[in-house]
DNA sequence: ACTTAGCACACGAAGATAAGAAGTGCTAAA
DNA sequence: TTTAGCACTTCTTATCTTCGTGTGCTAAGT
């Protein structure tokens, strides 16, 4: 338990490592402290003992361990209030009432990707909530059909059919009557097996030729359930960052935002906003990764963030909560 | 002009350098080819008063020049064979007909970024030759709906309307069937002019609100015939060229693949496969772009591949050329 | 019992120096 | 025309030095 001078000194040093990345000396919290540097080397000692600080070599300054910034998160940090000018641009993109609040949240993480310099990843999982609203099917030439599906909420999906034999127009099109009247305001995640267990009985008895047509609209609506959005942006952000300057390391962590099924693996189920500190994540043991989970509107996704260890957590954890809390709306 | 043996030596100077990234020696080439390395030495002296290779500091070996490598691609590669394995991989993908025209050329530009591992670029812009083929609407609750625009060659592009005042089903009904009528089979880039002429008039005289309605779907339209299709994969792939290990240089590059307007001012106007050195592109001096256009069954495009001036023109050529030529199938 | 001044020590950053390697240009002989 | 030989240049790498920053410890002050 560091004792209230100790924490006061800690804030001190975690908070100016966070604006510039060198190591925090005595002097330079003797200065904002009324006392000797002799005094705060004591305490910084302390500090050390209980593993908050770490040292970078013998007689450097102090620098936040990764227990430091997990109990800096925990114990000292407040969410930082946020400027007229970052609430101003998010609420340009909330405020849009054409888009889909899927798109709101890629935007608004867009945003404040840039705002934080940062990297922004958006997990969405519509086809769980989502209902099938209408399905559409547009004949291009003979052996070409657009397939589209609309859902309650808005997404458009669509996927190109290709059809081998010679299939009659007439034939498609009563198939695709009986599978909207069949599929219309079932849960997408539950398309394939309306289409097994429902649709294909009855084509069997109306179609002649109802294998090909099956075989091709199956196809076509297993991709459309197993469809989930993933959406990083600000990767060249981590160029920034000088802690990643080392080409090798800008290699590994650029490498990793291409990596899908490590960003899906992203995926927050926790409640609130939670922060992943170095290998508290599977993502990299260099990186903070910051993320929420949100459920809106049936709508249920993960949004984060990464960035250095050394991040600005007030800020980044105020913009991700002004995105869960005002979204609703 | 160079001599017979000047040139077989600079072709070994510029095929080894392009093979790893070393200043070539005169001994290096005195023991592929057979005399001594003074001898070399002196022809060498000559391609470099010809601007065909330089020195990189005064006791160096030689690197090809800008001119040197424009004077190889012209006058000295020949197009490098395929190897089975890139044929088996773009075969793959040319011979999948469930995917659009467009689709397949992102995805074989794909397959080279990853077997050549430069950038690739795929420039779309489908408005010019695609026609109309339909327009749905669907509604999605009192104040948003969905508009969907598929053409003849099976695009499918979709954008959320947003209704301010709360208009009659019925009338967005009949506006849709206007709207059809009228704009089935016109170009993508007419659809505006054709709403603004022909659709507004008519509606000014059946629909109550047309006003709203008709500011809602102009907007949509708009959108949809302005949209350029732009596609960069394998950006990552510049942090793997040894020219490009300088942090300052990764950030130069990769923020320029970010900014659309310099992406977009890769297309190209002339024929067959062109290569851009340095300088004569317009994306960066130290990168070379090879490019080409293609028009195929009213597609229009073009497809480009950027690494380090030291590339393997004669692999990239071929692929490129193997892109156009066999996709038209 | 804290706090502080002072000092020895450790380490990194940056520049200087030196040795070695790689490669060229030139010259003179084959 | 080709080649061997040599002087010269530059890069690379390692080592050493110096300087600044910052620590830990100790002893004196409050």
């Amino acid at each position: 338990m560091p004792t209230k001078r100790q924490e006061q000194i800690f804030k001190i040093i975690v908070e100016n490592y966070i604006k510039n990345p060198y190591p925090v000396s005595s002097k330079a919290i003797c200065d904002t402290l009324n006392c000797s540097s002799a005094t705060v080397r004591a305490e910084m000692s302390e500090l050390e003992r209980l593993g908050l600080i770490e040292k970078t070599h013998t007689s450097s300054g102090r620098v936040p361990s990764e227990a430091g910034y997990r109990y800096y998160v925990d114990n000292i940090m407040q969410p930082k209030e946020m400027t007229g000018e970052e609430v101003l641009k998010l609420q340009k993109i909330v405020n849009n009432k054409s888009l889909l609040i899927s798109d709101v949240i890629a935007r608004s993480m867009e945003i404040i990707s840039e705002l934080t310099n940062y990297t922004a990843i958006v997990l969405g999982k519509s086809s769980l909530t989502n209902r099938v609203n209408k399905i559409e099917v547009i004949p291009i030439d003979e052996q070409n059909l657009v397939a589209i599906i609309v859902t309650d909420k808005g997404y458009v999906e669509h996927k190109n059919i290709y059809i081998d034999a010679a299939v009659d127009m007439e034939e498609i099109k009563k198939t695709v009557d009986i599978i909207n009247k069949l599929i219309v305001g079932t849960l997408v995640k539950d398309v394939t097996n309306v289409l097994e267990y429902e649709v294909k009985p009855v084509i069997q008895n109306y179609i002649t030729q109802h294998e090909v047509l099956y075989n091709a609209f199956y196809n076509a609506f297993n991709d459309f359930t197993n469809n989930e959005r993933v959406n990083v942006s600000g990767t060249n952000n981590m160029l920034m960052q000088p802690e990643f300057s080392d080409t090798n390391k800008i290699r590994q962590i650029l490498n990793k935002f291409e990596d899908q099924d490590l960003i899906k693996s992203i995926d927050e189920k926790e409640n609130g906003v939670n922060v992943y500190i170095g290998h508290e994540n599977n993502f990299d043991d260099d990186v903070t990764v910051i993320k929420t989970k949100y459920t809106i509107n049936g709508e249920e996704g993960t949004i984060a963030l990464i960035g250095p260890k050394r991040m600005e957590y007030d800020r980044v954890i105020a913009l991700l909560n002004y995105i869960t809390n005002n979204i609703e709306k």
